[in-house]
DNA sequence: TTTTCCATACCCGGATCGCGGTATATTTTT
DNA sequence: AAAAATATACCGCGATCCGGGTATGGAAAA
């Protein structure tokens, strides 16, 4: 796999936002030591990185660390975001927990790196994002594959019938009793024989419950 | 980033399951080129991969196609999760469209190779599997990572005001008004006079339509 | 062929909801 | 200091919902 060569006077911009001083340093050096990358932008708050940004500096690539004084990394992702959409997001940091995870992957960060095992490969993850790909260790993929497997859950079965998913569906688009029997041709007596009977499969007592049940067990 | 050694007595076992003869045979070569990996099981079907595991054989890693006859391999994926939880799953195909993907990862695959990429690292990306790690190509990580945020959107704001939040969060838990009401010591009017202010907020006109929007739209 | 499941339809009484008002006291903003 | 926003509380009417029934015809399963 060979990365496209960059000449050396259209080398990728890589800004830095990382507090610790020695730490941000020594990544600078790093990527400054990659033939293809270049980055004459490193600070220690999102704030002064979004001054930059403002001042019309558009790097490639922005390297985030999470834990920092005033706004956060993960804040400091939305506010590139919107100043500068075509800058990608790259989370550098300590933490691995599936909530830091999560909130910066939704918040559309194209990587998520750790400071532990990054060191090594950094230059080639970063020409991975801007090749359009996703700069992600096994260990940090693995997480968000679990996410996904959690969030899509085994889908409880709970015997409905198709009639039954049908109105189900109807009533979570957000149809009254009456609507949904003129939508199906059927008496609203019969709508209502139906939803008893999915009350009771579904062990819930009202509307409210029977929607919100359906969508965060995603049943529809 | 040195793997453990395995003695070879002690190999990681792989099953492949792909129905071009040419290629699977090309496969098996490759993996039992890895010291550290033996195939000796490959098949041409979900259904003679399922028997063999029903007989017995308990792979650490299953290498399974898309594109089968009869059974698909995102259909094998389940069963062969059910019939042995302790084998990882990973894909090994063509196709990388979103659908694909999504299904493959939601049924607990612990990977998904494109064919195109793979023969030069596969045996890498094994042993990050074995590892708890995800196997990934940083195009099918970062595919991912844009579903990702795909889901968890925008997150529009109609200037919920606190306690009316308060009041959305309680109402998708399935609590009635009453109830709500109970919960934050305030009387039933004043939670009535709140969710009248919500409907106008969020333009819906009942209790069914709040909580589909709350919970489609992730307000909460 | 019998039995069970499914979809259909109807009734009623009490509870709950939706919406139209009005009103007051604090806190925040201007 | 005046204005706006927020949280609180109350009333009544008509619509809707919920749970308890009963009932029938057809399709699927035993």
């Amino acid at each position: 796999m060979k990365p496209a060569e960059q000449p050396l006077d259209n080398q990728i911009n890589v800004m830095i936002i990382e507090d610790d001083e020695l730490y941000r340093e020594s990544i600078q050096e790093l990527i400054n030591d990659c033939e293809s990358l270049q980055c004459n932008h490193a600070y220690e708050s999102c704030e002064a990185g979004i001054q930059a940004v403002e001042e019309g500096f558009a790097p490639e690539i922005i390297l985030i660390d999470i834990d920092l004084p005033g706004m956060n990394g993960i804040e400091g992702i939305r506010h590139f975001k919107q100043l500068s959409p075509a800058s990608k997001s790259v989370m550098l940091t300590v933490f691995d927990d599936d909530d830091n995870i999560f909130n910066a992957l939704c918040y559309g960060a194209s990587g998520y790196l750790l400071k532990s095992a990054s060191s090594e490969n950094i230059c080639q993850y970063m020409t991975d994002v801007l090749s359009g790909g996703a700069a992600m260790n096994p260990h940090i993929a693995a997480k968000v594959l679990k996410m996904f497997t959690q969030y899509s859950q085994p889908k409880k079965e709970y015997g409905l019938t198709g009639r039954e998913k049908e109105i189900l569906q109807l009533l979570v688009n957000g149809m009254n009793k009456k609507h949904i029997a003129g939508e199906l041709c059927i008496s609203l007596f019969t709508v209502d024989t139906h939803l008893k009977n999915i009350y009771a499969k579904l062990q819930v007592h009202s509307q409210i419950d029977v929607v919100s049940k359906a969508l965060k067990e995603r049943l529809i």
